[in-house]
DNA sequence: TATAAACCTGACCAAAATAGTCAAGTATCA
DNA sequence: TGATACTTGACTATTTTGGTCAGGTTTATA
């Protein structure tokens, strides 16, 4: 099980992001920068971000990207439901015609793993862009 | 996010395993079947398993696979680590010649993917093969 | 002791997902 | 009227996944 960069991109340039709340938009270029990611590959990430109504553009010079919420109220699972980073334990799920691997019943480890990917979301539905600003400006000090 | 099927066929056939265990050897051709699972991939599998003693084989006719341990004792962190399906949330910790990305300090976000790690690592530490057994044995009555 | 059942090993491969790049725009501010 | 920055969509190399295939070896039992 692994996380993908997407999704750790996204969380990273909205940190970044987060901390010019309300100053300034900041620039997708200064984010690259920053955070060592391709400037075209947070394109598309952003574009992801924008339709979800997280972030907000600014366009032209001095333009870039806001906030489009308080930073309390962007969650990890908006963030990670934007960019479609997803969960994913059993494939049973997509198409409920068959049960899992093709039987009629509900596999052996059902149950489990739908347990986790609520253990996991937990833990996503609790912590906001906030709580990740908060914790790295106290680790600075 | 994904979890891999290699660890989710891990996991059902030592449940699979485990009904029968202290009674007789259970053949992978009978695993097979009864969880349609590739034969050729459940012998990769179990001879993962196999080698971190988490079962125990029995050459010859009527031979198969038993627990190496009790149920109870085998936690889903060790089935997990045994057929290498590990949560990886992080690619820093690969090289730490390099920070993340290549800075020198840690990303903004590093602290929240250990978290993250912790948090699904302590659901899979909690949880034994017996758990399982027994969770799928009252759903069945 | 022959044979069939079952384990064991390693090489190989196709498909899907990932992690981007590239190109060609459009909008807007200064 | 530039320069800056967003916008979109197509494309692609690499890696991972989820297996298959071939050719063994071992051992119980008839």
């Amino acid at each position: 099980m692994r996380l993908t960069s997407k999704g750790r991109y996204a969380v990273m340039a909205l940190v970044d992001l987060a901390r010019f709340d309300g100053i300034n938009p900041v620039s997708l270029r200064d984010i690259s920068l920053r955070q060592g990611i391709s400037l075209d590959y947070l394109e598309q990430i952003f574009s992801k971000l924008r339709k979800k109504e997280i972030v907000q553009s600014v366009r032209g010079t001095q333009g870039g990207y806001v906030l489009n919420r308080k930073a309390k109220e962007i969650k990890l699972t908006n963030i990670f439901d934007a960019v479609d980073e997803k969960v994913k334990t059993v494939q049973c799920k997509k198409d409920s015609k068959k049960g899992c691997n093709g039987k009629s019943t509900k596999c052996l480890t059902h149950n489990l793993w739908d347990e986790l990917e609520t253990h996991i979301n937990n833990f996503f539905d609790k912590k906001s862009l906030d709580d990740l600003v908060k914790e790295n400006f106290e680790r600075r000090l």
